[in-house]
DNA sequence: TAAAAATACTCCATAGGTATTTTAT
DNA sequence: ATAAAATACCTATGGAGTATTTTTA
């Protein structure tokens, strides 16, 4: 089973119905209908009552739901959340200077940079890597 | 994103290594690796350091680590309960008898077991269908 | 009878494999 | 020197598309 399961018969039920949750997905329906079934036959579980239109949910349908929303939540915070430590990790101040007169100075430079700012990670970087 | 993605990482970092952790998953190392570089990729996050070996993950690799694997063992969790109320709907109780001699008889005997348990769902199955 | 879902195929994107090179102890 | 990761290239599984046939309201 695999994330795009979840996503898929989440939009299922939601739409209440392949024909509309497809046109919400940017896919056929016919793939979406087979992705379901894929996904009762893993589960051993029948989640959707074809038998009446528009498409309701078997009760083990609608636990599941429930649960399949709570984990792509879960799922989105946990990759927001991550961006944003590696993006605070990488964040680079390129510090640099016209010519290169100062060029000498560039290590006391960052010392004092380092001591002022202990929270953040600098590094010496080339000048010529400095966009 | 999808959980393969996770449950890899997550094995990768437990395995402190891409060749074990292949081993474990029962794969080859490079398709492991690459699937590992695109979920960095993904997340514009460097996840492991790979300047040491064994192979350490950065501070937000360790994050992700923490925060996958909640949402496998969530995802484990919600499969099984799924599961267990599928066939609780699912679980069907035949009634058979040997012979016809009682034929006539079922409808009534049917009345009666569900006026008793209410809250199975019975069904009148074909004799042949009981196996 | 007019929608929507299920089949029956076909196609192709990409997950995974093999061979090799690069890197880090 | 050697074990492990990355790179390059190839293969093939299965996810997705198209055409058509059931369904059900």
């Amino acid at each position: 089973m695999e994330l795009r399961h979840l996503r898929y018969f989440v939009t299922v039920v939601r739409e209440g119905g392949f024909t509309r949750a497809a046109e919400k997905l940017h896919m056929a329906q016919p793939p979406l209908s087979r992705q379901i079934q894929q996904l009762e036959e893993q589960l051993g579980v029948v989640l959707l009552d074809r038998q009446s239109r528009p498409l309701q949910p078997t009760e083990a349908g609608r636990f599941f739901y429930e649960q399949a929303l709570n984990v792509l939540e879960r799922v989105a915070a946990v990759v927001a959340m991550t961006k944003r430590f590696g993006h605070v990790e990488r964040r680079r101040f390129g510090i640099g200077f016209v010519g290169s007169t100062l060029y000498g100075a560039l290590p006391n430079l960052f010392r004092r940079f380092r001591v002022a700012f202990p929270e953040l990670m600098v590094e010496l970087l080339e000048l010529s890597s400095i966009e």
